[in-house]
DNA sequence: CCCGTATGAGACATCAATGTCTCATACGGG
DNA sequence: CCCGTATGAGACATTGATGTCTCATACGGG
């Protein structure tokens, strides 16, 4: 039943953990590894039977930020119908992951190690989606998919971060993205 | 000559340490002490008699930005003419100190303790453009201010970030960041 | 009831960065 | 030339987090 492939041997959820790790790192990223076991429930020697480190725990979190979010880009449909509204459908299946993807987003920033792999194709998607967009007539060709990507991307991390502080309310944060990113903030003159 | 006030006792330019401190941590921003010394081409306890420590030198390094931001702010002439071009003035003022701002801006979100009074002065007035710009009627009402203020700086940092990484042109910054706020990515029907 | 297994508590070594200190030296003005 | 001052090099202690290890215990199935 373990993500790995091997058998899970160890009784308390290694999925539970992983997720409280989350919601801790989401709120405080500077959080310690006594921290995260504490938020969790557990030792910290049991974190470290689930988790050889604390390099291991954030790679895990972000093997599973990835797998969120190219499960919300399967479920928004993104090659199919108005590109406008496939973005906005992409922002509303992220949200759920929107903090865990801006603590991972300035950890990523932070170390300039190798990267996971998964970003790539995720950077892909998303570009395709953009350029999709632009072949089509509905997104302006003197941006380029490379900065939508990119502004998307740093619009959820800031988007995530107001709503951490109550600069924004949470119900409002998909709005506010989609609603930016698609349409700025210039008063629309059509219509 | 002191920023601070008292008379400069030492020989090497405190102002030249710190423009290669920001240049540094703006390339990486998990840069030692050492490493920083190295960089500004002094020792680590010259460095020490300079700023007592890594929190002092990121302080200060926030003082430096704030300035930098308050005279962009002013050199921008926000609250003059249109509220649109007075936003676009103030990302191409903004511009020279972007790279720093968006190593401030993840360090800030990375430690949650007593922020610096001044970029409370900072929100302020870029609130106050934005909501400028709505109360003429050129700024959409349905994007709180606030929020908008936020998306500007992520947007700045994401920004800067992907000039960085390569995947912009620098000479392209301010027109990605201003043209995404305000336009936003779908084409103008209008026109 | 017995035993294997996961756990919790904590001791312990390690490591990297930091902050402090000393001392020798280079430099520049008087 | 002499001296004060800033500097560089480096030793040293400290600190916080990390990773490893041991041992006692609780739990659950057979």
């Amino acid at each position: 039943m373990s993500h790995t492939g091997y058998p899970c041997l160890m009784s308390v959820n290694r999925e539970s953990v992983l997720k409280e790790a989350a919601a801790l790192l989401t709120r405080k990223a500077t959080a310690s590894m006594d921290e995260i076991a504490k938020a969790a429930g557990i030792s910290r020697a049991t974190l470290h039977r689930h988790f050889a480190g604390r390099d291991a725990l954030v790679r895990a979190l972000e093997q599973l930020a990835i797998e969120r979010f190219e499960h919300a880009l399967d479920e928004a449909r993104t090659g199919e119908g108005d590109p406008a509204e496939a973005v906005r459908r992409l922002i509303v299946s992220v949200e759920p992951v929107a903090g865990l993807f801006s603590f991972l987003y300035t950890e990523n920033q932070l170390f300039e190690g190798e990267i996971n792999e998964g970003w790539n194709r995720l950077d892909a998607r998303v570009q395709d989606l953009f350029q999709r967009g632009q072949e089509e007539g509905v997104f302006r060709l003197d941006l380029s998919p490379a900065w939508l990507t990119d502004a998307l991307y740093g619009l959820i991390a800031s988007g995530a971060w107001a709503v951490h502080d109550g600069r924004v309310a949470a119900k409002d944060l998909t709005r506010m993205v989609s609603e930016l990113l698609l349409g700025g903030a210039r008063r629309r003159v059509d219509r």
